[in-house]
DNA sequence: CTATGGCACGGATT
DNA sequence: AATCCGTGCCATAG
């Protein structure tokens, strides 16, 4: 049986050699692409399918990270490992989807496709269209609005059938789609986090009881209803704000609002996720570096028995194979761990940046940080090339951004714009951003406040009146 | 005359 | 080597 597979072996290109350098410019989604086109092309490659830490190698039986690798080694730097995510790549659909009508139901699909994938190996053959079904009737923000009962009626299914299916698609990243509103999404998420550690024992009753008072910030009224001391309450409601989210599928279209124009509309998995650690907000970063898959490569012990005794002939073509096989099973976690590195030292970087928004940027090159890390720029570059970071607020950001020489200051101009009583000329701008010790031309003002898409000062002015007198914003 | 945008140049970055 | 970015100069609009 398998001599009769080696009779249809495709040629080695040279494309493809050079593939297996560029590795680390891929994105997940693309490494996960090149991982299955040379699964098919090459017979010597073999995926295990065991769950190891990419890491280090170890047997995660049930687990889902690394306790080795996840842990923190005490020195306050961010604590980076790598995530296996399933990207359905391997499931043999074509990568070259159909042009979908508008881009909005693209990425519906998509974003559906995604949780269906995810959940799709603890679903009975005969659960899959109920799902299916369950995930298309979700809105814009991933809520189910439509009555459970109905849904059941229309499926021919039990309303237990239906609650087993909801509850996978509500723990599915992102966590507390498919819930009915905000609310209901914030109580899965906390339900998720109280698994993997300690929560404020306060965050839940302030959910269920006092949902209004919670959404306007009233932690008097909290207080009083709950019969706790305020200190906790909002202790509690900053755990709510720093780890939770309203609408978590929302992460997943670009940034909601903001103007990363082209972006919107767009599901989008990121290849790196930063956040908060949740039993300890102050310290150390989190990071997740995602990897498309979670096997491991090797070059199949089966083909290098058969290499072994087959004839001279054979000998030659069949030993390339497992040379550029083995050379593939190499590469691949390498990438990973310049990856991992990469982000160790980004996020060391540029943790106020992270935490506290645009304006804390700090100056950063690809060229200085190949220095601190031993490797050469074009490796930076390359791996930074393609690829998205979600940042704690749940924006979701190219890496580049991260090496933005004037994102602080463009952002300092936004906030002096913002914050204007009239409308300041860009020469007046440029005097305020000196008091702050940022020293940059008038025309370059002019660039910034182009770039962010505001008025010059004459016609903001006239804006401004205008809006005393229409009832449009 | 003042505020701004277009074009092009030079230096830094990739 | 190619690209990006800040800036100066100059034309133009109000």
């Amino acid at each position: 049986m398998f001599l009769s597979t080696s009779t249809d072996l495709r040629p080695l290109t040279t494309a493809h050699l050079a593939q297996t350098m560029h590795l680390l410019e891929l994105s997940t989604l693309e490494l996960a692409d090149a991982i299955a086109s040379e699964l098919a092309d090459n017979p010597a490659l073999e995926m295990v399918d065991e769950r190891r830490c990419p890491n280090c190698g170890r047997p995660l039986p049930n687990l889902r990270r690394c306790p080795t690798c996840a842990a923190s080694d005490g020195s306050g730097d961010p604590i980076v490992y790598l995530t296996p995510r399933d990207t359905g790549s391997f499931g043999g659909y074509g990568s070259d989807a159909e042009e979908a009508e508008s881009r909005e139901v693209q990425a519906h699909e998509a974003f559906g496709e995604y949780l269906l994938r995810q959940i799709g190996p603890e679903l009975a053959v005969e659960d899959r269209q109920t799902a299916a079904y369950l995930i298309a009737s979700l809105d814009e923000n991933g809520f189910l609005t439509e009555p459970l009962a109905e849904s059941a009626r229309y499926l021919r299914v039990s309303l237990t059938t239906i609650e087993r299916i909801l509850k996978l698609i509500r723990r599915a990243d992102p966590i507390g789609t498919g819930t009915r509103d905000s609310r209901e999404s914030l109580l899965v998420q906390l339900e998720v986090l109280e698994d993997e550690g300690p929560t404020p024992p306060l965050a839940r009753r302030m959910i269920t009881d006092s949902w209004e008072a919670l959404g306007r910030l009233d932690y008097l009224k909290i207080a009083r209803q709950l019969g706790a001391p305020r200190r906790e309450v909002e202790d509690a409601a900053q755990f709510i704000s720093r780890n939770l989210t309203p609408y978590p599928a929302r992460a997943y279209w670009g940034s909601g609002r903001g103007p990363t124009a082209g972006e919107q509309g767009t599901f989008h998995q990121p290849d790196v996720r930063i956040a908060r650690s949740h039993s300890d907000p102050d310290g150390p970063l989190v990071v997740e570096v995602f990897t498309p898959f979670a096997g491991w490569l090797r070059v199949d012990p089966k083909f290098r028995v058969a290499v072994r005794d087959c004839s001279d002939e054979d000998r030659a073509e069949w030993g390339r194979y497992v040379e550029r096989a083995s050379l593939f099973a190499k590469c691949v976690p390498q990438r990973n761990h310049t990856m991992r590195r990469l982000m160790g030292a980004i996020v060391r970087e540029q943790r106020n940046f992270i935490l506290h928004g645009d304006r804390h940027l700090a100056p950063m090159t690809r060229a200085g940080l190949a220095k601190g890390l031993g490797l050469h720029e074009s490796t930076i570059s390359r791996a930074v090339a393609h690829k998205t970071a979600s940042l704690p607020d749940g924006r979701i950001v190219p890496l580049s951004k991260f090496f933005d020489r004037s994102l602080s200051v463009r952002d300092a101009v936004k906030f002096i714009i913002a914050h204007e009583t009239s409308p300041l000329t860009d020469d007046e701008i440029v005097r305020a951003l000196a008091e702050q010790d940022i020293h940059i031309a008038r025309r370059t003002v002019a660039k910034y406040r182009a770039a962010e898409g505001i008025l010059p000062a004459p016609i903001r002015g006239r804006a401004l009146a205008a809006s005393r007198y229409s009832t449009s914003p």
